[in-house]
DNA sequence: TAATATATGTCAGCAATACTGACTACATAA
DNA sequence: TTATGTAGTCAGTATTGCTGACATATATTA
């Protein structure tokens, strides 16, 4: 009886260096178009999480990114006052600072991701919908704890 | 005919950002007990990569991290002195470095990622086998890129 | 064998990204 | 009104990354 092979403890070591092997791969992707504009890496995860989170307040991004509100200040200030991102005030709590991706943000941010996209494009048409869908329920699992 | 959705932009930028989220997520698990060790993230990533492949030599690891060996070498000299990993001559080629944890290392490599480990193994107990060799293959498939 | 190439290590300086602590401004809630 | 919550800012520091230059030992090639 060995159908729980997956739970086993070199199976889950693997899986925690397949994925920072896969993160550090596919951050990495876009480091030429990055340098041309002057970002780094803390560009990259800002813009990628305005980018899926339209409208995300200053708090949530922290706690997303897991950084202080002087780090993510820095870039932050940079990427606004280059205008690819934009803030308004939140209409029901005027605390609030939204973040959303400028249309120069959002064409910036095709740049960016397209070779990260290409790569997952790539992966998943050597899968089925099935396997993909797995993944996905797989890595919100992974989040979710 | 929408068999395809899953390779739709939208739903491959929302696994670009499930990906970093996950990566931020687990590898933030073990901040504490690395601090108690005055080891960091650097650190975190070093043990994970040697802990899954032993007898690593040098210039793999600097590719795999994508660090150049003077970033490397920072980090890996502490371990090394702290007795965390162990290097030995290369028998084929005397010129490589073979890296391998210590006993010692084993333990600390136990304490680091056992929150990590609970992380994924929760996540995985929640998923039939099926689900979780997916996501193993579909990961795979996106480093080998 | 002599010259060259490769794998690793090391020194020095610099840049980016993160941290802590302290303080301010403003909006909301009690 | 007072307390709390959200965001911004200033100053200083630690960690992790980079480049360039040079050293050492081993392997390969001419």
């Amino acid at each position: 009886m060995n159908d729980f092979l997956y739970l086993r403890e070199n199976n889950i070591k693997e899986i925690i260096e397949l994925m920072l092997e896969a993160y550090t791969e596919s951050y990495s992707d876009p480091y030429e178009i990055l340098k041309k504009n002057s970002f780094g890496r803390a560009h990259h995860r800002l813009i990628c999480t305005v980018n899926t989170n339209p409208g995300i307040k200053v708090a949530d991004l922290i706690k997303k990114l897991k950084i202080t509100k002087q780090s993510l200040s820095r870039v932050l200030q940079e990427l606004i006052k280059d205008k690819i991102i934009s803030q308004s005030k939140g209409e029901i709590d005027g605390r609030q600072r939204l973040l959303h991706l400028t249309e120069k943000g959002e064409k910036i941010s095709e740049e960016i991701f397209h070779t990260q996209k290409e790569r997952i494009l790539k992966a998943f048409k050597e899968c089925d919908s099935q396997e993909v869908l797995n993944f996905k329920k797989v890595l919100k699992k992974i989040i979710n704890n």
